[in-house]
DNA sequence: CGACATTTTGACGCTGGTCAATATTGGTGG
DNA sequence: CCACCAATATTGACCAGCGTCAAAATGTCG
């Protein structure tokens, strides 16, 4: 189904270097070949730990299977969703800067972790011309997905939000190998509520709102979604409910919003 | 002041690694001094441009003197700040994925930028050991404010941001060789605004709230912090206006929100 | 001094948070 | 197999925080 396809089940335990770029996404590290470096898996159950706040930084993953959420738990206990890994996806890079993990990440599901100790990323840097380049690419694609994802919320109403979050999820499972438009959600309201800073129950409104409006349908955790690119431009959705048009007028766009940058763009460089 | 002094004005355009590393205020690369690599400085006017989202990746930049601020602008032209870069802050890293800038940045006052090529990366990379793990952590390091910050948006009301965004700015100014309590906004409140996810207004009453308090002094965008530590933990500021003490108990904290994090941190490693 | 950007303050209304009750699911043990 | 319970999801009612619109004050620059 997938030209990526992670080493599955019982018979493999490690992934060379070139399976690694591959599940990445990125473009394979010359000379990967030639290193006969290979990495450890490691298989993990339905709420299981793989990094824990605070605690020393060893290495860095590449999710292989199954889904994962991350999150930091501030003083007082409350917890925080930062994102919601998934195959392909980079794990435990905030804790390369303290050499120690800035936040937690579980496994929502059974899941496999590529292992990339802290070791190999050093002796490969300096074996492997442009291996670094691979963990800097890596490592950045996270600050760019971040800003995007603050963006949304910044930005967007709570219907548009979720709306966005299912699209974009729906995508990255698509990249993963897995159906696009029909899937089951790994996370609870809760969690996407705190992804998207939303309350749980806000987002079950959003989910009904979506779903009277015939973008989706929802049955628990399982979401089928109708038009992908509908919901992934959707802005607002004010027109109450189904079919009902209040002689909703559809000229009203101002959109005026938060605009200066005209001056600042227009800066000379 | 300061011990990490940039070097200023007319006498310096160049640093060693040595220096940068100072500047970024991460532990010095061994062997640095051995390397006769030494990086181009760039001045910059306030209201220049640094780097254009969409344009190709050249350099990384280290900030050695000024204010920028960093911001994305979605199709419709409306920006998000995503950040207020300052003296030892890394600029540019989002372009490290896809050799694209993924972000505007703009000088705010008169600026001053240490550049790392895109090529010395490289090439430094392959000589020196450990300077990758410069970068590593530098890079890192940003995946870990942003962690913070969208933690800070997520749970905090609008004056407690504001109040949070004051203490981590004159902290950051502080660490920059500038005076904390008291010091000169280089930014607009519809900037700020935008960085907290709030409008130009409610950041503007904020500000006026706050000094009711008796937490800040604020003249336009002469800011005068009185209690720092209140303003790092205030959650919020309810109690209407000035000293006029309402009986307020400081036994109100039920903070009774979002908590689950007992059984996915009890779930075995 | 006049045009313009930025800031402050007020009034009002909507979005989404809060509290609460009910329904559905899944797991456990009798 | 069914009763029971906990976790999750759905839906409603209420209201407050903050966005929106508007106007005036202050500062900035040519």
């Amino acid at each position: 189904m997938s030209t990526v396809r992670a080493p599955s089940q019982a018979d493999a335990h490690r992934s060379t270097l070139a399976e690694a770029c591959r599940l990445l996404r990125l473009p394979e590290v010359t000379g990967a070949s030639q290193v006969d470096t290979t990495f450890l898996h490691r298989r993990l159950k339905a709420g299981q730990r793989l990094t824990s706040q605070g605690e020393p930084f060893e290495a860095l993953y590449v999710v292989a299977e199954g889904f994962f959420k991350t999150f930091v738990a501030d003083e007082t206990g409350n917890q925080l969703v930062l994102g919601f890994p998934l195959q392909g996806d980079l794990v435990g890079a905030d804790g390369l800067c303290n050499h120690r993990h800035a936040s937690y990440a579980v496994a929502l599901t059974d899941a496999e972790v590529v292992v990339v100790p802290f070791r190999s990323i050093a002796n490969l840097g300096r074996s492997l011309d442009d291996f670094e380049q691979l963990i800097y690419r890596a490592i950045s694609r996270e600050l760019v997905t971040d800003h995007a994802l603050r963006s949304l919320i910044g930005t967007l109403g709570a219907e548009a939000r979720v709306a966005r979050f299912l699209a974009l999820f729906a995508e990255r499972c698509g990249k993963a190998g897995h159906a696009a438009e029909r899937f089951t959600l790994p996370m609870t309201r809760q969690e996407i509520g705190s992804y998207l800073g939303l309350t749980l129950e806000t987002v079950s409104r959003a989910f009904s709102a979506l779903a009277d409006a015939g973008l989706i349908t929802v049955a628990q955790r399982e979401i089928g979604l109708a038009d992908i690119e509908q919901l992934r431009t959707l802005q607002k959705l004010h027109p109450n409910a189904a079919g009902r048009s209040t002689g909703r007028r559809a000229a009203d766009r101002p959109t005026r919003r938060n605009v200066t940058w005209m001056d600042m763009l227009g800066a000379a460089a």
